[in-house]
DNA sequence: CTTTCTTGAGACATTAATGTCTCACATGGG
DNA sequence: CCCATGTGAGACATTAATGTCTCAAGAAAG
């Protein structure tokens, strides 16, 4: 056996690979695939043997995004409960891939004028629609869309991640501060 | 005369080259030296002559970027009246240089280990000051470290800026998405 | 033991951006 | 008119990362 197209041993180290790359390029976004290589604990031909090259790495690890915040949305239950408490266990079931949505983030942003994944389209539209059900319900005000709480997010996650990483914010309270400055602006006031 | 250390004409010319490749910077950050050149109507070989190389460009765009920072924290009057109207007006009147800051917060991220400009230190200390000082007066809730808050500033303004440039934002609404969602978090809510 | 397959190491070509230099040209001042 | 100076264009070397290839060694399976 073994003579199939694809090899046996590949596929068993190559999450491992993923997310040695992941936690490199998050603290260091332009590292070498040499870099890459060592930090994974293999050789840079295997590190080709994996991933074609620079491009299919990064589109690997674009795909590993999407699938832990689809994940973690799922974990959530996004369409349970008060849309505020939604949003709280979002970002914390979210907060361990924070850094690297943080580099994603920050490298979607290089893509100028070429199509983005469409996994990135379909995570914002049930961000978003968290955000308008919250509206909905009168948690949220209206005066905020939803495509930019959306974003404000995102950025806010990539913020709080590197806060962390340079000890600017104590890593326990990541989720605190993110989903504190959040709906503190998304949820409405009560007026007194 | 003109024989000094210094020519006559391009000191005239540096501004406009260095907001050239600001604005082109800000929409693609990779840009090479001969797009920024070509961007600012000029050759690579001028560009050259006014910045030495990439490193010199791009820490002349951190100088300028800090100094609108400053120019508009100087025209915010951080001191003056309800902390909550000076963050008001400080980021209304950041707006315009939104791209650059945008730009020069992601570029900062790669600067891992090596030290970062004093001026965003002390951009920094004085925008912190800023929060501290609401908190002080009663205005900000005090769970959210100041540094959390001006860290968080940067990544809405950087999400702002970027949410606009894709269309997902309209420009007008800028500042208004990026105030009510900070301030709306940091302000304290009234105990109804 | 033998075969098979993956791996690591290194050599090599390629590519893209950069930095440097020269030279002809135009312009503006004297 | 003549000189000085900034400029654009292009040639050129350099550098760094990438992609590709070969080959020997080691491990696993038979």
């Amino acid at each position: 056996m073994s003579h199939m197209g694809y090899p046996r041993l590949m596929a068993v180290d190559r999450d491992h690979v993923l997310r040695s790359a992941a936690a490199l390029l998050t603290r260091k976004s332009t590292a070498t695939m040499d870099e890459v290589a060592r930090a994974a604990g293999i050789s840079r031909a295997t590190l080709h043997r994996h991933f074609a090259g620079r491009d299919a790495l990064v589109r690997a690890l674009e795909s590993l995004g999407i699938a832990e915040c689809e994940a973690a949305l799922a974990a959530a239950r996004p369409d349970e409960g008060p849309a505020s408490e939604a949003v709280r266990r979002l970002v914390h079931e979210i907060e361990p891939a924070a850094g690297l949505l943080a580099f994603l983030y920050t490298e979607n942003q290089l893509f100028e004028g070429e199509e983005q994944n469409e996994g990135w389209a379909r995570l914002d539209a049930r961000i978003g629609a968290l955000f308008r059900r919250g509206q909905a319900s009168g948690e949220f005000r209206i005066d905020l869309t939803p495509a930019w709480l959306t974003e404000a997010l995102y950025g806010l996650m990539a913020s709080g991640a590197w806060a962390v990483a340079e000890g600017r914010v104590a890593r326990k309270d990541f989720t605190h501060m993110i989903v504190e400055l959040l709906l503190g602006g998304a949820l409405r006031r009560e007026e007194s």
